[in-house]
DNA sequence: ATTATATTTAACCATATGGTTAAGTATTGA
DNA sequence: TCAATACTTAACCATATGGTTAAATATAAT
């Protein structure tokens, strides 16, 4: 179990891998689209892929020749059960949430 | 932001700085105190709780030759934000919760 | 004044991480 | 069949991470 939880905070722990799941909460996306927004090589998206994958926040089906990712819908449970367990957080203000979904939806525009 | 909520989750996604902020919540620790139950060395301890403080999870206090850990009791809240706003987890069943403290407090009381 | 305690700092090491480019593998389209 | 598309794999590189031991520092106790 602590295996897990480390792999998925270690997922969570680097923005370009944050990018992709907020990108994937709109639709889900081949790999070349996923990698389009970033200035990165495919492989190096392709890596990024693989650790979300490991982690059990996405999945990835191949049709064809594309590889389609998507959300993992449980993929945070985990985490959030940790951190909820944890307990020395208040729920955040719904302003704070709402900033913050604004941002995502900006992101997902402008890129 | 980004810089935070990355330090946030690298420090969230070691084993030994979680079972650290556990047991903090049950009462402030000198650094030699927290070491106690770890195979590791006081170094080693003590760069995780460097780790822990630069992300903002704890704080740490020198009175005399004893330096006080403490756990800052908004240090999640970022992280906590960012899971909350992506939305993507139902809040998990009380027995799943209930398990999990049940389980850090056994490990607290066992070591 | 000396010693013991509590902790940090420094130097080092092995492995992990996040990127690169170049080459390889399927699948699709012409 | 040949070329283009959509990837992945391999080999490599620089820096970060998580540990070690040994030395340094500061406070407390004798």
């Amino acid at each position: 179990m602590q295996a897990k939880l480390n792999e998925l905070f270690s997922a969570l722990s680097d923005a370009t891998r944050r990018e992709i799941l907020i990108m994937l909460l709109e639709d889900d996306m081949a790999v070349t689209d996923v990698a389009h927004p970033f200035d990165m090589s495919l492989p190096a998206i392709s890596k990024h892929l693989n650790i979300l994958s490991n982690a059990g926040l996405i999945t990835q089906e191949r049709r064809g020749r594309v590889n389609w990712c998507k959300l993992e819908p449980d993929g945070l449970r985990e985490a959030s059960v940790w951190m909820l367990s944890f307990g020395q957080f208040d729920i955040p203000d719904i302003e704070d949430l709402e900033r913050l979904i604004e941002s995502h939806i900006d992101l997902t525009q402008t890129n």
